[in-house]
Order: structure tokens, then C-alpha cells, then sequence
DNA sequence: AAGAAGTGGTGATGGAGATCACACATTGCT
DNA sequence: AGCAATGTGTGATCTCCATCACCACTTCTT
């Protein structure tokens, strides 16, 4: 399905110290250029409203993209994985940065300057592509966000739709349908719009109806179509 | 503010048959390449879920962008105006479109083929990043769209955001208070995410509260602040 | 002129979920 | 251990808005 028009992308990054993981290209270029740092977890990157330094790329960790409301709401973007590059749009378009992001556990970054950023993509088309896709793909997520968030009234529908969605993260391993949570209920919350004690009612209602199994912060989902039931509603 | 990286952007075009508004390379570049055609209110350029055939720019009229839910309800995601470039994201990404388009009013569209497209962004480091900025700025709208209807979830608060908003957009003429209002109740309620009767009865709160004067379809707001102090609360 | 189709006002009702207020569990720290 | 900090479970209440149900008004169509 969804016809790749460059392949290379997305693909979870082994932590190597080369850029080999991305096109030759881009891979030479960053080499060059990028500077890769270890950040602790809670480190901000950046923060909703600065002005653009450069852009991120995420080589090993998990990213945290949130934005704020004026009365301190917080709603949660996505996690941005491995392979995933942060700040572009702020970049390119020299608006501030949109969103802020700050790590979840120890995470390995790369930076590159925003003025080299814009060298690099005029210099080379290929590497101006893909940066393109990267932020397409970035779009295209938060369109999806936005559908399932307005869209679907019932918490719990969105609740489903995104256990599911962490189902197909999660292709890993031998065991497909189960998964390591690794979010609090608050912040589950704050990605599907919904208060804390919402987040709570429904798991315990997805556990009573036999929806969702759970033992520690490991969940097994033993039928998916359930769920996935509970979303046309 | 928000330091403009490349000029050139988003300005109104005026509806030459020439692409002069645009950056030089890129101006040449659709002139030989991009198709230019008028369409008629209603018409959908594309819709939600297909694949991408290309890319189109808006020169004259304007374009309803909506997605659209399992259950039939539908969201505004925004109305774009000449100087907008659609579907990027999914021509660059290969997925299918994210949303549907379709003509609010009579339109001139022209048409790039995304093979074209993609050609002449590996050719083009300018033109890639032209190309870069009309979808960061797209990215950056929809984060907002999205903040601004999560995270305020009095209904009033967003009509109240979408009005403010609509006035910055109109620095238009003389009056900057006055703007005329092309959309229905229910297009505005498609916009904010509620019914069409809240619409209505918000509509008649705010004129009850001395917030909105309202002649036909031309709406006046005398007291911009008192708006923007709905916002805050 | 007379429908027909689209739009806009407004009441009544019900339900989903936010919020407040606790008690309990788990983790980490010294 | 023992205490603090953080996360989780659950009841009671209350508010906002979707929904249903009509009526009025305006364009179009024929």
C-alpha cells in the first residue's frame, strides 16, 4: 500500500556513530556537519514559542512533542522514535518552534544549525527532499492526530484507536499482541485530550470487558478486533 | 517577529497567467511545467484517501481542506487561498491524500504531475525548499488548529479563537473590524469541531453580549479585546 | 406561485466526562 | 526501614453541549 517514493525512512536507527542508516547523501552531509549529544531524561530540546536554533534528529531515546494551552493544559503530539528529525517546519518556515520536545529517557541527539540546514537543502536537492519527507510525514501524523482527537466524541473510542496504534508500532518480537506501557495515565490523558481519572475508568472498563489484560506496565491485548470494534461505534 | 527565511511566500497572488509571484526558479519552473485550469464552486480536486496524483496550487478562489470522520462528521481544516500549494505531503510521504479539497468558490488551480514534482525538487535545492516552506507553514497551521481545539474546551473559546483569527487574516481596506462571512453555521461548527446549533446559539450569545454586531453577512466586531478575553479564561 | 432545498433560531432533554475529594499502591531516596 | 513523591482507583456532583424536534425565512427551481 502507500507507494514509497524513496525508501531509507523511518527505519528505527541502529546507535552507531555514522549516518549510515540515511540516504548517502544525507549521511555524508550530516556527518559533516551534525553535532550528536547525550542528553539526560527531561532534557528540553527545545520549548514551544523560541526561536528556531536548528533542527534534531533523534538516534537513539524517545522524544517527547507537546504543546501547551494558556491555562497550562498539555496536550502530547506524539513520541518521537529513533530516525525521527524535530524542528524543521520551525526551521524552514523561521517561525518559532510549535510544539516543545523533551526527552523520555536518555537519548542520543544530533543538531544541525539552521543556517546549515538551509545550505544543505538549496545545495542539494536530494537532501532538500529528504527533509521534505520527513516533515510530510510529520503532517500527515498530525492530520491523523487531529481527525482521531475531534472526530471521535467517546474517550474511550479514542483510547482504542490508540492501544491499536501502538499495536502496529509495536511489530517487535515474538509476541505481537503485547506491549511495555510506558506513559502514565496522566500523560495518556494529555494524548488523547482527556482527564487522568477518565484515562483510569477506562482501562478499568477495557479490563472488566476483557479488552485489555495487564500485569505491570506490560499490556496484552488478546483480541484485537474488539477494540478495533469499539472505534467504527 | 518570526524571521522571514525565504520572502516570497504566501502573498495573494494576483491571477496572471505568469507565476511572477513566486521565486524566479520556481516561477519558471511551473510555467513550463504546471497546468493551469478553472473550476466551479464544489468541485473536489481530491479526496481523503486517495492516492496522490500531484500537487495544486491555488490562484484565484478559494479551498475548502476538510478530513472526515467513519461516522460522516467532517472537519474543516482550513480555507486556502492563492499562493497555496496542496497535497504535498502526501506526494512527497507516497501516502494517500490526508484530506479532501474542494472549491468554495469559482477557481483557477493549477495542476503539477508528482512525478514532475519530485524531479524538479532533486533538481532544485530552491525549489525543493520553496516547496519546504509551503508545507512547514501548512504543519505549523495545523498544530495550532489542533492546540486551539483540544485545549480549550468551552465551545465559545474557539469560535471566539476562529473570529480573531479570521480578522488578522482580513488587514483588509479600511475598516479592520469588519469582515464579511462566507461560511454557514454549520461549515463554522465543521471548523470548531461542534454542532451546528451551538454555532447558532454562540452566534446569539455573542451579539447579546455586545461582542458582534452583525448586517447580513458582514460582521462587525467593535471590541476586539473583549473577544481575546474569552480566550484567556 | 408553489414547492423544494438550504439555512438559521430556540426550547427540552440526556449523557459523557471534567472536576473535586479522597484512599490506596508503588517507587525511590536517606 | 520509613518517609516523600508520584502514580492509580473510584465515588459524587455538576456543567456543557449534542441531539431531537420544530418553526421561520430565504433562495432557487419548475
Amino acid at each position: 500500500m502507500a507507494t514509497q517514493v524513496v525508501n531509507h525512512v523511518q527505519k528505527p536507527a541502529p546507535a552507531d556513530k555514522t549516518f549510515s542508516d540515511f540516504p548517502p547523501i544525507v549521511a555524508e552531509a550530516l556527518e559533516q556537519e551534525a553535532l550528536t549529544t547525550t542528553y539526560p531524561t527531561g532534557a528540553v530540546l527545545f520549548a514551544e514559542g523560541q526561536a528556531p536554533r536548528g533542527v534534531f534528529i533523534v538516534r537513539r531515546g524517545r522524544v517527547k512533542l507537546s504543546i501547551c494551552s494558556s491555562d497550562g493544559r498539555t496536550l502530547i503530539l506524539r513520541i518521537a522514535d529513533p530516525g525521527c528529525l524535530l524542528g524543521v517546519a520551525a526551521v524552514v518556515s523561521g517561525r518559532n518552534y510549535e510544539a516543545t520536545a523533551e526527552t523520555q529517557e536518555p537519548s542520543e541527539i544530533s543538531f544541525l544549525r539552521h543556517t546549515d540546514l538551509l545550505r544543505l537543502m538549496r545545495l542539494h536537492g536530494e537532501f532538500a527532499l529528504w527533509v521534505t519527507q520527513h516533515i510530510s510525514q510529520d503532517y500527515a501524523s498530525t492530520c491523523r492526530e487531529i481527525r482521531d482527537l475531534i472526530l471521535s466524541d467517546s474517550a474511550s473510542e479514542k483510547l482504542a484507536r490508540l492501544l491499536v496504534g501502538w499495536l502496529d508500532q509495536n511489530t517487535s518480537a515474538r509476541n505481537p499482541s503485547q506491549m511495555k506501557l510506558a506513559l502514565t495515565h496522566e500523560e495518556i490523558g494529555q494524548m488523547i485530550g482527556s482527564s487522568r481519572e477518565t484515562v483510569s475508568r477506562l482501562f478499568a472498563g477495557f479490563k472488566k470487558q476483557r479488552l485489555i489484560q495487564q500485569t505491570g506496565s506490560t499490556i496484552v491485548i488478546p483480541n484485537r478486533l474488539a477494540l478495533e470494534n469499539l472505534i467504527t461505534a
